[in-house]
DNA sequence: TTGCAGTTCATACGTTCGTATGATATGATA
DNA sequence: TATCATATCATACGAACGTATGAACTGCAA
């Protein structure tokens, strides 16, 4: 709990653009939850926008990384992108923040935050690079390997963000148990989709 | 050009609210834009709030109709998702602005404006029930037909936002003959999704 | 102890926001 | 022409915003 204040803020900012966007919360919202004053961004930061991309680079790194990680790992190319597709939905990832914010970025016409589209391009790389790989052995099916890497992470990032509304207008329950169906699931369609022969998943 | 105050109001707040999202555009920019006083907004609507939702509506309820047309037109239900897929991308679309408008609703933990509510529940019981269809009669894989529907709608709609992104952070062209080649590949990689047996899409 | 760089603080500034208000204009009806 | 509901208008209001300012505090170096 005793933290820097630096570190504080760009928790509580991490937290708060992450579940609302960077609009709709204030720079008071912000030094409040971080006990800091409100003059503490502008002095740390420089500005809120400062802030605001320090706080997805917090995120977006080790994100990135992580994939980076897995991608270079063992298993078949179709394995690792399991995990990653894994990594990416489950509830203890380690950064839950990442979905939302990259999707509202895109939905927006206003040029992506350059540590997001760093993120956003390391990340497509690793999966196309990944996926022509697959190409080579043949256990990918044939197509462009950057399409294919779009149409693998639309999946994942989808549920992620959709899974509250799913719930809410489709009745589908969302604790626990179900979630891990529904990580199943996506694992299954993410195969199916890029397989070179059809492939039940695990 | 002679459209009624309120129709004018009414475009300009779709337009603007689906590019750059709620928050994002003033009650003075839309005024403006359609060439209104200041006042308009709230004698015709009440609010900023509720020509949010009426735009929103003037989008989902004829996107919604649309899909349900299609649904129950002719051929078999994996090309009529097919057809779905095609005018969800579509360029031309009938509203384009959907899949930004409900992917960053989606992407906030408020709850769902009711008009996108509704629109989200009535197409993804759309296609649920297609790929319902498609499951009996055996041209569709088993599983959660709600999982799968999910499956279905998350590639278009991520394409449709992430387009530009991917031009930009991949140098994929995106003009014109590009961007069709796209659309085939959506179409594939859906069909390849939910397909009982592999297919090859058209 | 003095001096000083690094921080924290309360507060103020100028802007923009959504909405409210009351006067004025408009056009159909009597 | 007089009436009256409907619509448009300029303008005002209070609140919230991001940032700037300068004083007060802190802890270490001299």
């Amino acid at each position: 709990m005793n933290m820097p204040v630096r570190q504080r803020l760009l928790n509580a900012g991490r937290d708060l653009f992450a579940s609302r966007g960077f609009d709709a919360v204030s720079v008071r919202e912000i030094t409040a939850r971080a006990k800091a004053n409100l003059g503490a961004i502008t002095y740390h930061f420089g500005s809120k926008e400062a802030l605001y991309h320090a706080a997805i680079d917090s995120i977006a790194a080790p994100f990135a990384a992580m994939i980076a990680d897995v991608a270079q790992g063992p298993g078949s190319p179709l394995d690792r992108i399991e995990k990653i597709v894994r990594a990416a939905l489950s509830p203890k990832s380690p950064q839950p923040g990442i979905p939302p914010m990259l999707l509202r970025e895109l939905a927006g016409d206003r040029p992506l935050p350059p540590p997001m589209a760093r993120m956003m391009k390391r990340n497509l790389e690793t999966v196309s690079r990944l996926i022509a790989d697959g190409q080579k052995d043949g256990s990918i099916r044939a197509g462009d390997p950057a399409l294919l890497a779009v149409s693998v992470v639309s999946q994942p990032f989808y549920f992620k963000i959709a899974g509250r509304a799913i719930e809410q207008t489709l009745g589908v329950p969302r604790g626990g148990d179900a979630w891990s169906h529904v990580i199943d699931h996506v694992v299954t369609s993410v195969r199916r989709t890029i397989a070179a022969t059809p492939s039940q998943g695990t």
